[in-house]
DNA sequence: TACTAAATTGCAATTAAGTTGCAAATTGGC
DNA sequence: GCCAATTTGCAACTTAATTGCAATTTAGTA
């Protein structure tokens, strides 16, 4: 991996006064890849390493930071960088196989969310579409 | 409420032969109305009428029925009924004041729908689209 | 580099959420 | 109303998440 996350990571913490520790940097590193991960796949990546505690602990202050956000994505939980340390993708995902597909059309989506907050006067922060159903394969 | 919804119901039950009972009716009903609940909520609303594991066991089932289904909203797991038995909306959900608007903007999210899964051949069953942010009131 | 206060970690214990096995009760067809 | 089959609710259990607190680590200062 580049180091440029984890060096923009350290800034985060610094700025808000928090202390750039090894369980906080263990547990950026076990986010940064490859997908977004439930809990319990975090916890396991990270066996030995971080307690279960901290791993919580520090996914709630690396939301409130706006590190990592919680993501529902094929119908589970998971914990995902932000923008600021990925990109955001949109899924479909398989009921039959189970595979996930990411996709990508911002122009779009960006376009229906501008529509619908401008209208209410709200000031969006996060979105998440995902769609799911039967990829080609999977037909039924 | 209108019977409509309970006929319906039954014979969704009779179609794929289980029986309608009395703890499967409560459940329900406890749905109907008015807006998706988390599992506590729901747990709270049936006190003293439904068993825990009732709840849990028929809600497995509904969901195999396409009676409800798990949705994401206001960043918190809720059983809704499905477009059959109610109007499926997407979300603005206020990060200050908890509050959730409902939005209505069929048309574009299923153009949408539309042109990306038929460029994957994704045939689609169900899509969730929630946006959240800060309301007018609580702009930050 | 050593020292110190404050922040953070990890353990143990606890609470909350969800599941399983099974006897008792309910349902629906006759 | 009777009976087989399904369903319910209790108790026990497993898994997920949280809390309190002593021990450790961090980061600033000398």
């Amino acid at each position: 991996m580049s180091q440029t996350e984890l060096v923009n990571f350290r800034a985060v913490l610094k700025n808000s006064n928090y202390q750039i520790t090894k369980a906080r940097e263990q547990l950026f590193t076990a986010l940064l890849n490859p997908d977004p991960q439930t809990i319990n796949e975090i916890l396991s990546k990270s066996a030995g390493k971080i307690d279960r505690v901290s791993v919580y602990r520090n996914i709630e202050l690396f939301e409130k930071l706006g590190i990592v956000h919680r993501v529902y994505i094929g119908w589970k939980y998971k914990i995902e960088l932000t923008d600021r340390f990925t990109h955001h993708h949109h899924h479909l995902t398989c009921l039959g196989c189970g595979q996930i597909i990411d996709i990508a059309d911002e122009k779009h989506i960006n376009e229906f969310i501008d529509r619908v907050t401008s209208k209410y006067g709200f000031t969006p922060r996060r979105h998440q579409f995902e769609i799911d159903g039967y990829c080609q394969k999977c037909q039924s």
